[in-house]
DNA sequence: TGTAATCTCTCTAGCGACTAGAGGTTCAAG
DNA sequence: CTTGAACCTCTAGTCGCTAGAGAGATTACA
């Protein structure tokens, strides 16, 4: 059996964290001890473990819940799984996309600027007028 | 004179929003009217037009703080906006290096499933074993 | 001038995903 | 049996808003 402490060496995922997933319905200890202090067994790390890694991955903690309904109630439900997993990489595709216009237009506007050292800086300019941004963002 | 709604409807910041960015210091209204509503000016408008616009360029408000205090204080301070913008920009690139990371990292988990329709799921598996990750993330 | 519709006011609480701290209890090693 | 590390619960803070309650102000039109 493992300590909290234990859970926590073994998967990088930080003890208050672990009880705030507890408190979210994620992740519950297998027992307690006359102490009253939280003990796992295997299971509870290979739940952990998963949750940590999902996280890592940037799936949402309601994507989290998710996962887990699903393995427990439904094994085997592919559809609904690459769903969820197809649902984050579009939202991580968006999200690179609006990154990489805001990189352009940053490095736009930085560039503006050092042309003409000396003058009033052309950054504060060019953030209070949109119109003379190049695409939208 | 513009009411908050005016403000509102001019930049496409929302009116809690303009008052919450007040709480901050952020912005003040040239006056109230009698009936204690706020009135903006010229200066008001341009004011939330370069936070709204900072802000869609994904700069924190901090920075918006730390560019406007620099504009009243040290008109000219060239060197502290570009350090600002530049850390900005840093931070986008990071973004959208752990973003790509990610995506790559999802797309093979995809396709390994795909590749054995009918068995139990292994995105499951491929997010409980980080041992079987590429890279790091 | 009356009234109705629309704004606006302040205040509090909630989101996601934690993190920090207070103040107290339990465990494990020596 | 003592010490010190780990653990317990609970509250509050982070960021950038957003939503709602309940009350008061303004504006357009009759």
């Amino acid at each position: 059996m493992f300590s909290i402490g234990e859970m926590s060496r073994r998967t990088g995922v930080k003890v208050p964290t672990i009880r705030y997933y507890e408190g979210l319905g994620l992740i519950t200890p297998e027992g307690r001890t006359a102490g009253n202090q939280r003990r796992y067994g295997r299971a509870g790390l290979g739940r952990l473990s998963f949750i940590a890694h999902a996280r890592e991955l940037g799936l949402s903690l309601a994507a989290v819940r998710e996962l887990i309904a699903l393995e427990d109630r439904k094994p085997g439900a592919h559809d609904e799984i690459h769903r969820i997993a197809a649902d984050h990489l579009a939202g991580i595709r968006g999200r690179i996309a609006r990154l990489r216009r805001l990189e352009a237009e940053l490095e736009r506007i930085g560039r503006a600027c050092e042309a003409r050292a000396g003058a009033p800086c052309h950054i504060l300019h060019a953030l209070a007028d949109h119109g003379a941004c190049d695409g939208a963002h």
